[in-house]
DNA sequence: AACGAGCTCAACCGCTATTTA
DNA sequence: ATAAATAGCGGTTGAGCTCGT
């Protein structure tokens, strides 16, 4: 397997790129296309390597890029990608059209990555980053959800219900989507852009993360879009019964959050439950199969010892709603931004 | 104004994956 | 089947900038 040789040669120019040079590059490009990387600095008369002249062209002068601050949108979706995905820069930037894996890498080593850490949590796991009683704190204000406490109506209650069996229907499909075998998926690795199965997935997981964490910390539940198909075929407990979480063993931080009502479906109780690994061998790409994401062999699942914590707020159940959920890379912002923490915690 | 610490980000380096001969 | 050439990726570096003292 030879390397390319074109780095070791001298006399080339390194460092900083010059206007005349960015010009030479561009208009070059514009008129022929890069062609072979290799051969275009000779063809555009510059004295850089194919490599400089290719990075120069995909990071900086490409028409496409998008400059300037990253959005709050953008800062979740690399939240939420990185906590599937982990530092695969390139493949984070396909969903960030105008961004520039560099960009993105330079975005979470200089911004995000210290958020996290200041908040507790470890970055490349995005879980809390001792062990579970140094996040009690946010768990005990999760757990005293006023939002939760203070609906009392029956139509607000359809509503929350309602939710819950389209967010429930939604992680039946991304089980589905999920399924082994692994090699009737292409994997990530061998195309350009994911594949469709993919794209549903990570929008899924997407969908399944934000509203999750709006159901719970949000003081409007109304916020949730209900799709009327699933509305109007599906009741909570039937497509509750069905899930086997069990299936997804390597689920990171799976969660369920209960509330119990009375005979007049006014909230008696909430528990919140949360399956927290302990040690450091915890898997890192929970949500999907390894051999979806890599060519290689998957390694065996890793099943860390997990702790289970609830956290119940009085009352006498008379019946129970639950779902569960898995991570959620934007927790620490939503806890540490929402007043309902600083107010119990 | 001068200085230093900390931060940002463009560019490089070294490696693997893929393509080509 | 093999080796060389090429493309692309992720980690790291360092020049230049900002900000506090």
């Amino acid at each position: 397997m030879g390397r390319s040789p074109c780095c070791d040669e001298t006399g080339l120019k390194k460092g900083p790129w010059t206007a005349e040079e960015d010009e030479k590059l561009t208009k070059y490009i514009q008129k022929h296309g890069h062609g072979s990387w290799r051969a275009l600095p000779k063809l555009a008369g510059l004295n850089r390597c194919g490599k400089s002249c290719r990075l120069r062209w995909t990071n900086y002068l490409r028409p496409d890029i998008k400059r300037g601050k990253f959005s709050p949108e953008e800062e979740q979706t690399i939240l939420n990608l990185h906590s599937v995905l982990g530092n695969k820069w390139s493949t984070i930037a396909t969903h960030l059209p105008g961004r520039t894996d560099n960009e993105i890498k330079n975005f979470w080593n200089t911004h995000l990555k210290k958020k996290l850490i200041q908040m507790g949590f470890d970055p490349m796991t995005h879980r809390p980053r001792t062990d579970i009683f140094s996040s009690l704190p946010h768990l005990i204000a999760l757990a005293n959800l006023k939002e939760l406490m203070e609906q009392n109506s029956w139509e607000k209650q359809a509503v929350r219900l309602q939710t819950e069996a389209a967010q429930i229907a939604k992680l039946q499909y991304l089980q589905y989507l999920l399924q082994p075998p692994a090699a009737s998926m292409p994997s990530l690795s061998n195309s350009l852009s994911p594949t469709i199965p993919d794209m549903e997935a990570y929008n899924l997981l997407n969908s399944l993360s934000a509203v999750k964490d709006s159901q719970v910390l949000s003081t409007n539940p109304m916020e949730t879009p209900i799709p009327s198909s699933i509305m109007a075929t599906n009741t909570l407990q039937a497509v509750h019964e069905s899930i086997p979480f069990s299936h997804l063993p390597d689920l990171e931080s799976p969660c369920s959050f209960q509330t119990s009502m009375n005979k007049d479906h006014m909230v008696q109780a909430s528990t919140l439950t949360i399956l927290c690994s302990q040690g450091e061998n915890s898997p890192t790409s929970p949500w999907l199969p390894h051999s979806s994401l890599s060519p290689s062999p998957p390694p065996p699942p890793v099943i860390p010892p997990m702790t289970e914590v609830s956290i119940t707020n009085g009352g006498d159940a008379c019946s129970t709603s639950s779902y569960e959920g898995g991570p959620s890379s934007i927790w620490p912002e939503l806890l540490l931004d929402d007043p309902l923490f600083h107010e119990i915690a």
